[in-house]
DNA sequence: CGCTTCCTACTACACTCGTAGAACGACAGG
DNA sequence: CCTGTCGTTCTACGAGTGTAGTAGGAAGCG
């Protein structure tokens, strides 16, 4: 039987929230394509897993569709189908909505507030994204 | 010094991960002290929930040690053992951690690439803070 | 050719969460 | 006093997650 034979390919899934050991699998396909053994290697010296653990994992994230697997011989090679960005943004955003109420304005207070960043971050984060133009930002 | 630091299921929790249903629960809370049925009546509007619902969550809270039960007669009136700014610290934590590499200025960087927050928001921000000092800080 | 190795697919188990019905005990109205 | 009502507690179930063992097939080694 088909590992994964998706009739729904749900292939973009807005509502893309991702816990932190899927979270840490997406971080090792995002830099670019990876089997099975890559990735249980990849995580190795952060977390012990079996092999068969991340295999699950990545069977499974393959079902909700934010990876794809390719067949290569008998090896799988699975690639996101969603950015770090829309993970990001999506996560973000249910944040910001659950528990600033929605306003982005909020969660920056915060982050003021806890120290976690400085009045003069905001310049200097504005002045590299100045210069540095437009990453990805698509939406279909 | 902590009031009291109890091991067993029931207090201290210093990581606290909540859902959006608990979030919504913990918000009525925040407004004081409330029973079930309080509760039910604050979410009827937004959730259609059984009474027996809202009682199940309270109590998993409670095991969890988020809030504290007192009974009034046979009503359990509710209340919170962790503040808002509380939940905010630890989640908002969690996910820089876990989406931006433990940098609150990758964050920041990416409400502002998201066109979540201007420039000028962090002044505003700031100004706010400074004329309203403090409220809750606490941590040994 | 047969045995070992490497993979994937399936199955499993303990937990948490959302959701709610069923059971049970206390209190109040008649 | 008896019974209905209300609130708590118990039990349940489906889904998702973390974790991993077992089964089965292909590939390579000797």
């Amino acid at each position: 039987m088909s590992p994964q034979e998706n009739d729904d390919p749900g292939d973009s899934p807005d509502g893309v929230a991702l816990s932190e050991l899927q979270l840490d699998v997406m971080r090792v396909l995002w830099r670019g394509e990876a089997s099975v053994a890559e990735v249980a290697a990849a995580l190795a010296k952060s977390r012990g897993l079996a092999h068969t653990t991340v295999a699950t994992v990545l069977t499974r994230l393959g079902r909700r569709g934010v990876v794809a697997a390719r067949r290569d011989g008998r090896q799988l090679y699975y690639s996101p189908t969603v950015s770090e960005s829309q993970v990001r943004r999506s996560m973000v955003g249910d944040l910001i909505q659950n528990l600033f109420k929605g306003d982005p304005r909020a969660l920056l207070a915060h982050l003021v507030s806890e120290s976690e960043v400085a009045p003069g971050d905001l310049d200097k984060v504005q002045a590299l994204l100045a210069e540095r133009p437009g990453k990805d930002r698509g939406r279909p």
